[in-house]
RNA sequence: GGUGGCGUGGCCGAGAGGAUAGGCAGCGGCCUGCAAAGCCGUCCACACGGGUUCGAAUCCCGUCGCCACCUCCA
């Protein structure tokens, strides 16, 4: 069966074929560390998480690199800002902060590390290389007001725009906040000669004076750099097609690399309906969310809509993903508790699932196939077909595991207790005590006491479940 | 203004010319001392108006509404 997925350039569906068989080089624009990881961040490195390890299942030897963007206009205002305010913290510290709290949130969902995952200040070299380049080949020029500052020229490159088929024209407006000196208000900075008012640490030596990469630039380095002049897929969030995803084509292409075979966006995440943004201010963040919701439930929820789809944020919908993804852990506690843990045989993912992954990342229905399972399993369990519900835990767990949501993974298994390791067994001993005293109680049909117990147990945040096999009890999840 | 996209049942959320998406909630039932969990059944759809077709939620045209990008953003 052929893997199928939406190429945002052509925008359709196409086949995809490796450019090396066995391999596939994908390439992520990540965050540029400048403020704190926010929900956005999160659903765009778990895109490319899911579709990493759905590759890797299948069989492919997946490099996923995912750079950081760790110089920038922002970075430097942001520090500037602080210091301003008395703070000591330079630019190059806090784009680290900020890239570590973006590496543990990550982490906190799942999220695998990419195989590589470079910084754009590392790379100035190669970013130069690519500038020189193009300057030869007259697709750049020097500033014509004599700053040092390097663009890209627009005009002399005809593809310009193949990516996002934006209107060739009028782009008045992309002129106004750039400094002068461009032959074409389209012309964006390859190279940003440095400014008095900044720090002289935020400068790199150059052909044509100290100075900073471009935006756009880093990324065409850096996917260079680790995969090759051409490679199979580039993703992003939608955000990134225009201006940054464009230009980064116009550069690459105009340099005379193949660049990327395939472009892939994700949606973004609106909070209550809204686009969220910085300059609105309503942007959900990472910290947040950990809060909220635990964290494996946390990757369900953002993992459960269509990558290209919009996903609505709200309260609610977590509360909604706590549920559905209980009745899948329901399903492997019972399952684990009834057959033993040695029942556990890994199969293979059902047809079905697979279908709908080899179809664009098609989650929603490759969980609608997770949840018919979970539901079979259960009734296999209710008719006492232990060999059956065997075989469908180990395809519900290899779909769990492709998922990244297995709750039996080392991962995830380390962070749902309390951490008190003899805890556990303390309360298990004392819940175990009351439950046969409620047995006693129903025995003797002593019904009120029975179920007295059961309500403090409650309100202890004890839930208690009647099985053929016995009590069970769990903590509530809230 | 330019470009692209979307409008599915009470809610979330898939699908894409002819079968049941899935989850949550509701209703009925099984199970239970009663619950819980689970299972079975079931109600509620494809913005509106035309058109194409034997047949359209799915294609085409129009209308209305919403959104994104065009400016830093995953």
């Amino acid at each position: 069966m052929r893997q199928l997925i939406f190429d945002s350039q052509l925008g359709t569906t196409v086949d995809f074929q490796p450019l090396t068989p066995g391999r596939v080089g994908l390439y992520v624009c990540g965050p540029t560390v400048q403020s704190a990881p926010h929900i956005g961040h999160l659903r765009s490195a778990l895109v490319y998480d899911q579709i990493r390890r759905w590759f890797s299942h299948e069989g492919l030897d997946v490099t996923l690199v995912r750079n950081v963007t760790d110089i920038d206009d922002k970075i430097l205002e942001k520090a500037a800002e602080a210091q301003a305010a008395g703070g000591t913290e330079e630019w190059w510290a806090l784009a680290y902060r900020v890239e570590r709290d973006f590496t543990a949130a990550y982490d906190a969902l799942g999220v695998l590390a990419p195989t590589y995952e470079p910084r754009a200040t590392a790379n100035i070299g190669p970013m130069i290389e690519i500038i020189e380049t193009l300057i030869e080949r007259e697709h750049a020029y020097v500033a014509l007001d004599g700053s040092g500052s390097v663009y890209f020229d627009t005009a002399s490159w005809p593809r310009y725009g193949e990516l996002t088929h934006q209107q060739r024209g009028d782009m008045e407006n992309a002129a106004d906040s750039e400094p002068v000196g461009k032959r074409d208000p389209r012309d964006f900075a390859l190279w940003k000669a440095h400014r008095e008012h900044e720090p002289a640490s935020a400068s790199w030596p150059s052909p044509w004076g100290r100075g900073r990469p471009g935006w756009h630039i880093e990324c065409s380095a850096m996917s260079t750099s680790y995969l090759g002049e051409a490679f199979d897929i580039h993703g992003g969030g939608l955000d990134l097609r225009f201006p940054h995803h464009e230009n980064e084509l116009a550069q690459s292409a105009a340099a005379g690399h193949g660049f990327a075979k395939h472009w892939i966006h994700n949606g973004l995440v609106n909070t209550a309906g809204q686009k969220m943004s910085k300059s609105l201010g309503n942007s959900v963040f990472a910290a947040d969310l950990l809060g909220q919701a635990r964290p494996i439930v946390l990757r369900y929820f953002l993992g459960s809509a269509h990558y290209r789809s919009v996903l609505d944020f709200s309260a609610g919908a977590l509360d909604e993903a706590e549920i559905a993804f209980s009745r899948i852990e329901g399903f492997l506690d019972r399952a684990l508790r009834e057959l033993g843990a040695e029942a556990v045989v890994s199969g293979p993912v059902p047809e079905d699932f697979r279908r709908a992954m080899l179809n664009d990342f098609a989650i929603p229905q490759a969980l609608a196939a997770l949840h018919t399972r979970v539901r079979a399993g259960n009734s296999q369990l209710d008719g006492g077909d232990r060999a059956g519900a065997a075989e469908t835990l180990g395809g519900v767990l290899t779909m769990l595991d492709v998922l990244g949501l297995n709750p039996n993974d080392p991962h995830w298994a380390g962070r749902e207790s309390t951490g008190q390791p003899g805890a556990e067994r303390a309360l298990d001993a004392l819940v175990g005590e009351l439950l046969d005293e409620r047995q006693t109680a129903r025995a003797n049909k002593d019904f009120a006491a029975s179920d007295l117990i059961r309500d403090r147990l409650s309100a202890a945040g004890i839930t208690i479940e009647d099985t053929p096999h016995g009590t069970h009890w769990s903590l509530h999840v809230e």
